[in-house]
DNA sequence: CAGGTAGCCTGTTAGC
DNA sequence: TGCTAACAGGCTACCT
């Protein structure tokens, strides 16, 4: 079983690094996989980060934003297999590392990934807003501006099944697979559910189940199933709190009936066919 | 224009 | 036992 790195596992990344990298220059960059890069390509990419520090790291839903000087800003995205590893330059990078950012005090940060399917794009900070993966995402789901009411507004608007409507990070930014999976079994809500049809206590206790669960996993570190560890290579420990998500045919924490699975748009979906209606 | 889906990738696992 | 095929999955691009 995989797991992929969501707003949890991201959070926990950019907490982790933080500490190790922030003020850090970037000596040299080595592309390992070009098609990790893409934009500008990996030559100017490479040569635009040798000299920059690294000023502040920010997130939103999946995306690491690292902001550099001279107003550029790095935008990483995990996808799937994703890892960035904070190590000292006598470790020899993995069979899987993309790209290798040399540090200052003979350090390095290494951008591991299995699938290749992670990437990276260098913008000037101007660009940000109007940058088309950044442009079309929501508020991040655990944005504290992001009131009940605020939610509710979005949720009004958005038409199909719930479960697609939490994965579609044009609604709020940050819920993959696994998350959206535990999050409307905590608000008990039937995963096939057109949003249309959602009375306001539904709506109010999905809104509270996607801040009760986010924010948990957050403490916990996140979910490891597999590949995901932290920028120190630690694992989270939210798997162990899963309720459904990966528990097929095993019984509902609440209810004790056995997990059901499903597909939805290509994607397993576990959910209680009791406790969620 | 909204909704559906192929393609990107490779390690793991189910099935023969 | 050993091989193959299906599967996992976020996001973009393309299609209807």
């Amino acid at each position: 079983m995989i797991e992929l790195p969501e707003l949890p596992e991201v959070e926990t990344v950019l907490r982790s690094l933080k500490p190790k990298v922030l003020n850090r220059k970037i000596n040299r960059v080595t592309v390992i996989n070009a098609k990790t890069i893409k934009k500008p390509d990996a030559t100017a990419f490479s040569c635009c980060l040798e000299g920059q520090r690294i000023r502040d790291i920010n997130r939103h839903g999946k995306y690491l934003l690292f902001k550099l000087s001279s107003s550029l800003v790095l935008v990483v995205h995990l996808r799937m297999t994703g890892r960035l590893i904070y190590k000292d330059s006598s470790v020899p990078p993995d069979r899987y590392t993309c790209v290798i950012f040399q540090l200052d005090e003979g350090k390095e940060l290494h951008f591991q990934d299995v699938r290749k399917f992670g990437t990276m794009y260098l913008i000037s900070c101007d660009e940000l807003d109007s940058f088309p993966p950044l442009r079309i995402l929501g508020p991040d789901a655990l944005d504290p501006q992001l009131t009940l009411d605020l939610f509710i507004k979005r949720l009004e608007k958005r038409h199909g099944q719930v479960k697609g409507v939490l994965l579609n990070q044009s609604f709020i930014a940050g819920i993959g697979n696994i998350y959206a999976n535990e999050i409307l079994w905590t608000a008990r809500i039937h995963p096939e559910r057109w949003v249309d049809s959602l009375q306001s206590w539904e709506q109010e206790r999905l809104y509270q189940a996607v801040r009760e669960v986010l924010s948990t996993a957050v403490k916990l570190r996140g979910t490891s199933l597999r590949d995901y560890v932290d920028g120190e290579g630690n694992p989270g420990e939210y798997q162990h709190h899963r309720k459904v998500h990966g528990r097929e045919g095993k019984p509902c924490p609440l209810c004790g009936h056995p997990i059901i699975r499903i597909k939805q748009a290509g994607r397993s979906t576990y959910y209680c066919q009791f406790c969620q209606n």
